[in-house]
DNA sequence: CCACCTTTGAAGACC
DNA sequence: GGTCTTCAAAGGTGG
């Protein structure tokens, strides 16, 4: 718990997290050479494509929130956005952003309630709502973002102000943000969250617990007890449903957790529309919008044995003693988790495959494609949220969740391993789809590659942290194609949290199996970041996400020739 | 109705 | 210590 401690904000403000945004130079050529890039694949796509919402954005998706446009309910989302621009904006008029002590830090992160731990049926996928404090400097064309929001601050950040953004804004990787360990930090309660301590009902000011790092899990049943929540207000009640909803509607209880213009976008982003806290829905019955305030012990498990206990007449007493006992506690998202739920509503929107294992596919070519930086800023963010779920949940094991999925496709590899060689044979054709645009390169379709490239060739000249993705990306249709021996497990990025050099170098031999030398350790080559550990040390810090940016880099620079040798599955 | 698919990463289990 | 297995999200699909 490094990081958590470490005075909290500092961890958080720490360099790892800002060098995205200090280099402005890049950002903006990034931007630009996205923007240029995607206009010709915005031709094609066009051309390609009948979802002329898709285009229409200009596919600025580094500056755009790529929301699902179609969707009845984000009119009324958008509206929502506005209200929590506004208010914030008065917020911040009002010495909402007085001098925290992490003022400096570009993030900031709504405790949206809802555990995402918590297996929950109604649990919406954005349990966390995370708020990202734009500065304007970064991507926001300046002006715009400088307008209302003046806000004292330190003067190595003067520039640095969080600024209502507009949501056209919105950086892509806004929902990178981190989490708020340090606006819980004990002792200084940020006051611009002090009204998050406010017990909604009472008005009485909590004070937060030190060890309230983890403002946006509810705590299990057993843990309530122990670990006071900062939201504690939050955590369900037992057997009350997190959805109910006043009648009174959404009355946005929390001042302080008004979001600002991309603050909301970035949960249109990060989140679909509907895991918004909605004014209609997600609220608590005080009026709090808290989607995922439920019951740990509704629903313990995806299993459908639990399913109908409490709801049928089915005494549901005992098996809900049993849940209440043993929560099922969800293991904490990892980087590409966390990357996928962001990302995926945004390749659904523009792509007009459906089924999440495409849409996996592409996700999982994307994020190879990311840059260090991004990449980086996802494995921080799923450290800290590692972390927090330790804190949490300090008796949790992932060993607690085995067997709560019957899953067990392992065995598949016996059976018709020849034909495997040549096609994968998708079960289902995205063709269709395909051609659509870069981020549906379709996944069943080894072509699709020529489209797929999120960043252009110049991205990886000009910019150092970017990664040929575009190499990488296209040399990876086939691998996708092909269903490798069920998993390769790589050793690649090493462990943000862990020792990252353990792994260095250890990746190739680490695919030693001869059954799967050929294709693991060119796919790792062509996915995988290569550990590499000649760089400055300035970016080698151990845990630093930047060391394995860095040999994220590494394996881009050796991404150099195509390899189709990826077609192979070993088996 | 529910497992499967599909992705990467983390962690536990196993050897 | 290395390898393997399971689970995390998600939503269409097929049995």
């Amino acid at each position: 718990m490094p990081q958590l401690n470490g005075g909290g904000g500092d961890d958080l403000g720490a360099n790892d997290e800002l060098i995205s945004f200090k280099d402005e130079g890049e950002q903006e050529e990034k931007i630009s050479e996205n923007v240029s890039s995607e206009r010709d694949l915005d031709e094609v796509k066009s051309s390609l494509v009948n979802e002329s919402e898709n285009n229409s954005s200009s596919s600025d998706s580094e500056q755009t929130d790529w929301r699902p446009r179609p969707r009845p309910e984000l009119e009324s989302y958008e509206k929502q956005r506005e209200y929590f621009a506004e208010a914030l904006r008065r917020q911040q008029d009002g010495g909402f952003f007085k001098g925290p002590p992490y003022a400096g830090y570009p993030f900031l992160m709504i405790p949206d309630i809802t555990n995402p731990y918590l297996s929950n049926g109604s649990l919406s996928p954005s349990t966390r709502t995370y708020l990202q404090m734009k500065w304007p400097l970064l991507d926001v064309p300046g002006t715009a973002a400088l307008k209302d929001s003046r806000s004292p601050t330190p003067g190595h950040l003067s520039n640095k102000v969080p600024v209502v953004q507009h949501p056209h804004h919105v950086h892509p990787l806004t929902p990178l943000i981190t989490y708020s360990n340090e606006h819980f930090s004990p002792g200084t309660p940020p006051s611009h969250l002090s009204p998050e301590i406010l017990d909604p009902k009472t008005g009485i000011p909590r004070t937060p617990h030190p060890s309230e790092l983890s403002p946006y899990y509810p705590l299990s049943p057993g843990a309530v007890g122990q670990i006071p929540h900062p939201l504690g207000w939050l955590v369900p009640q037992h057997g009350q449903h997190m959805y109910s909803i006043p009648p009174g509607g959404f009355r946005h209880p929390y001042p302080a957790l008004a979001m600002n213009a991309s603050m909301s976008s970035l949960v249109s982003s990060r989140f679909s529309p509907h895991m918004v806290p909605h004014p209609s829905h997600g609220l608590h019955q005080t009026g709090i919008p808290h989607p995922a305030i439920v019951s740990p012990a509704i629903k313990q498990e995806p299993n459908g044995d639990n399913a109908s206990n409490s709801t049928h007449g089915k005494p549901s007493v005992p098996v809900k003693k049993e849940e209440e006992r043993k929560p099922h506690i969800k293991k904490p998202l990892n980087a590409f988790m966390l990357y996928m739920k962001e990302m995926r509503a945004k390749v659904v929107a523009e792509c007009t495959l459906k089924e999440s294992a495409a849409i996996n596919q592409i996700l999982g070519r994307r994020w190879h494609s990311l840059s260090r930086e991004e990449q980086a800023k996802y494995y921080e963010l799923a450290r800290k949220e590692r972390q927090l779920h330790s804190q949490l949940y300090p008796g949790w094991s992932a060993r607690d969740n085995y067997g709560k999925r019957k899953k067990r496709k392992r065995d598949n590899k016996p059976d018709s391993p020849q034909e495997s060689n040549f096609l994968p044979q998708p079960k289902k054709q995205c063709v269709p789809y395909l051609p659509s645009e870069k981020m549906c390169d379709s996944p069943t379709s080894s072509h699709g590659s020529m489209l797929d490239s999120p960043a252009t060739p110049s991205a990886a000249l000009a910019s150092p942290a970017a990664p040929a993705a575009t190499h990488s990306e296209q040399a990876q249709p086939l691998s996708l194609t092909t269903k490798p021996e069920g998993r390769t497990h790589h050793p690649h990025f090493p462990l943000p949290g862990k020792a990252s050099g353990s792994s260095s170098n250890s990746s190739s031999s680490s695919s030693s199996h001869p059954s799967i030398s050929l294709h693991s350790q060119s796919a790792a080559l062509l996915s995988r970041p290569i550990p590499f550990t000649t760089l400055p040390p300035s970016l080698l810090s151990p845990s630093s996400p930047f060391h394995q940016a860095a040999l994220h880099s590494h394996h881009a620079l050796m991404q150099t020739q195509p390899l189709s040798l990826v077609t192979k599955s070993a088996e």
